[in-house]
DNA sequence: GGCAGGTAGTCTGTCGACAGTCGGAGGGAG
DNA sequence: CTCCCTCCGACTGTCGACAGACTACCTGCC
């Protein structure tokens, strides 16, 4: 008797299961930053319970993608320049750490070869643009993940929602020259070699740069 | 006719005063790191159903201060020795970024007398070992709230949960040499001659000081 | 005495319903 | 024509109940 054809077993509960749902419908941009989230209309639209959605919704509000309005209405969160200004400044502070303590750590090279094949996936991703924000933000979670302090993914993961609204508000419709791998290439290098300030100047001008890039003109 | 005696409507909702009515319960040491909590005894003991608790449980899962153990149930949050360190690393990051930021401002002056203030309530606290908490912690805070930078401050809080439970496996019962006025000036002097670096090493100092103290031996 | 099977208990997951509140449309008075 | 009052619709807040799942214990058989 076989017993290979039945390992997959989803054993996500159902408010996990819309979470991603949600969560993917608004960083895929189905729902523009600033529409109104429902809980009736979503909870119907899934076939799900209202508590269920609204379970999702709070988390995602918690993660800052949505944002409450009047009464407590939810919306998809949208950022004032201001803001996207401190939260790229914070990443930087986030990433520096990160590109600091792998530097420090003995297991250099591993990681460093890890930011290289992240950053093969950021050029494989050709024009499609959600793989290429796929890619992007993929290589920015792997050094986090690299550094070997979970702490510091969870910090920066809690920033990932704005991120992801961030981009999708002005991305979509002109070129992205912001995500290529030419402009990660430099931070591993001066990981490599142990350039620790080197790295960490690469990263802060990096991230001021998207900084400006998102800022530079808001998209309507 | 006077409208003065009735201003005080409490808008809040009942999910609200649950959230802070848990995290007071669980910051101030009534659950100790590992208790159960279960949904309905705490919907019974607090008065409300099942399904309100249950958000404001959601709700300190993601600020840290609680986790799912098995079967979903949560328990309060017990950090490792590894965990720990991570996270006042990622503190020193932060609050880092935070100086350099109040450095760099042009009300630096008026920054730094806000600072003395919170050292001034940290000193007042006296021997209330829940006072000088709330002080020492108020004092970071401020810190970050100076920086101008809300998603600092939000960053900053993500992290507040888990900074209270490792706070609080340790320090009652022992004498807290942690939290005193002397040991934050040397960052408020830094600041206000716009030694960067010098303040930025006081603080990772600080940080790392802070994580082998709670880290040391722990509690049992 | 040990083990397999059943069985009660308890916890969370999910749902549907009721109530309160806010905003707007519509009608009537001035 | 304008302003105010009233009613209606929509949305969220809160609740109680049902169902599924896992644990621990207890019993009967070998």
């Amino acid at each position: 008797m076989s017993v290979e054809p039945l390992p997959n077993i989803d054993r996500s509960t159902l408010r996990e299961r819309v979470l991603k749902a949600l969560r993917s419908a608004i960083t895929s941009g189905a729902y523009r930053p600033g529409d109104h989230l429902g809980e009736v209309e979503l909870a119907g639209r899934l076939g799900v319970s209202r508590g269920t959605v609204r379970e999702a919704l709070r988390h995602l509000q918690q993660e800052g993608l949505v944002t409450a309005g009047n009464r407590g209405m939810l919306r998809v969160n949208v950022l004032s320049a201001e803001e996207i200004r401190g939260l790229f400044r914070v990443r930087a502070a986030l990433e520096g750490l990160a590109v600091r303590e792998i530097v420090a750590r003995p297991d250099r090279p591993a990681a460093v070869a890890a930011l290289r094949a992240a950053v093969e996936d950021l050029a494989a991703a050709g024009e499609d643009f959600a793989a290429k924000v796929e890619a992007d933000l993929g290589f920015h979670v792997r050094l986090c993940e690299l550094s070997g302090n979970p702490m510091l993914v969870e910090s920066w993961r809690h920033l990932e929602g704005r991120i992801r609204v961030t981009i999708m508000n002005r991305d979509p419709e002109e070129a992205p020259a912001m995500m290529t791998s030419g402009r990660h290439a430099p931070i591993i290098d001066a990981v490599e070699r142990g350039d620790l300030e080197g790295a960490i100047a690469v990263v802060e001008e990096h991230m001021a740069a998207a900084a400006d890039h998102f800022t530079g003109t808001s998209a309507h």
